[in-house]
DNA sequence: CTTTTTGATGACCGTCTGGTCATGATTTGG
DNA sequence: CCAAATCATGACCAGACGGTCATCAAAAAG
């Protein structure tokens, strides 16, 4: 039996992959749930550049070569790991971008960036193990395991200066180039946030939206009428 | 011959180490210069977890029993590539915090932000390298060769703190708790001056301190008269 | 109930890696 | 110049690791 050039989920050509919510079906959102919730923990204490395959699949209760029914490696489990927090991130920042490019009133452009702090705030409540490996990866080289964690902080990161970059256009910002002011937000939104995440000592976490408003629309706001 | 139990650059008790400037003393600074370049090289590239010791004798030329005449590990290599940056970092933040105490203008308080932002600078200049490596690998999990990064992370984040705890005794900053305002200062720092160091476009680099002063002095700053 | 298809398994294989060490080269100090 | 000390080397070893695969178990479909 040669092994298949592309491995699926469900391979290509299934002639019995068992119909929707039957035992097959059940079974593989199983084990692959599995297999990511065990990869995400080991992930988080050890970074995903030292964890083997060995690893995850122990603690997942799988043989290793199940591991390779569901993913081709460690880097495609990853891709799979964050993807809601992919989807929710820059799903938060494109709606901010939208709703700025309307937003003629300080009000509407509080309500755009809000809008942002929400969504992160959501991201934290819905996925706090993915949102935390990602705050923790995105920084260090986007290689092997970690590419698709790479991938994701390059789009929040261009997301951002889009971002920017409307809201400057509005006069809503200080001349200050939007390279500059997108990192800052960023770079101050991610450290706060993984300091809920790890349970640093925070003091009232409820107050971290206000800071994180103070900074920009206080500290980056331009000084209009 | 059994291994000694705790290597060192010069063993304790060594008998004919040379003289100061001498052959053996310039051999070994440059030996182990060698080593931590490539290291540093492999580290920014790859991650300071998928760099093999092979890897680093091999780019700095030496074999493989010599990084072992010099380190224990890894991690004492990085405890050691990181030094400069360590001293850099809170020799600013702690004389930052102690020209706060003094702080009883306006204008004071500025000087001492700048103080770190200057400090700051010139670690970028002096040592772009373990800057960079520092701000990549910052808040990946702090384990094996990571540890030293970890760290000074650490202690970065609580000098921070004391940073803002004596600027709002002082009645400098809105009260907001310390270790939310520390944060953002720190995230907001350390994704602009990474931002620079891997040279994305940042648009005019001069103008940074000046957002980073703009973040705090103008968006942390209590409204006093 | 049976055949076909899909899934599970963990031993196996080749490569990678940390770390050691016997041997020889070089430096030191008298 | 010489003995002692220190340094350099890269083959070697044992274990870790990614990925495969022959075999068996379970599910699907008729």
């Amino acid at each position: 039996m040669t092994r298949r050039s592309s491995k699926r989920q469900v391979p290509r050509g299934s002639k019995r992959p068992g119909k929707p919510g039957g035992v097959r079906d059940t079974n593989r959102k199983a084990r692959k749930a599995a297999l990511i919730d065990a990869a995400l923990l080991l992930y988080l204490d050890h970074g995903v550049s030292n964890v083997a395959v060995d690893d995850i699949t122990t603690k997942a209760g799988v043989a290793k070569g199940s591991f390779y029914r569901y993913f081709e490696d460690q880097e495609a489990l990853v891709e799979e790991l964050i993807a809601p927090a992919r989807r929710t991130l820059t799903s938060a920042l494109i709606t901010a971008r939208d709703m700025l490019e309307d937003a003629v009133t300080a009000e509407r452009q509080i309500e755009a960036y809000r809008g942002i702090g929400e969504a992160l705030g959501s991201l934290l409540l819905e996925s706090p193990g993915p949102a935390r490996l990602y705050l923790q990866e995105c920084r260090a080289p986007a290689v092997g395991t970690r590419k698709p964690i790479g991938a994701l902080a390059k789009r929040v990161i261009d997301l951002a200066e889009e971002v920017s970059t409307v809201a400057q256009k509005h006069g809503l910002l200080k001349p200050l180039p939007v390279p500059v002011t997108a990192r800052a937000v960023v770079g101050a939104a991610e450290r706060l946030f993984l300091g809920v995440l790890l349970d640093e000592e925070m003091g009232n976490v409820l107050e971290i939206p206000l800071a994180l408003v103070t900074l920009v629309v206080d500290g980056l706001r331009a000084r209009t009428a």
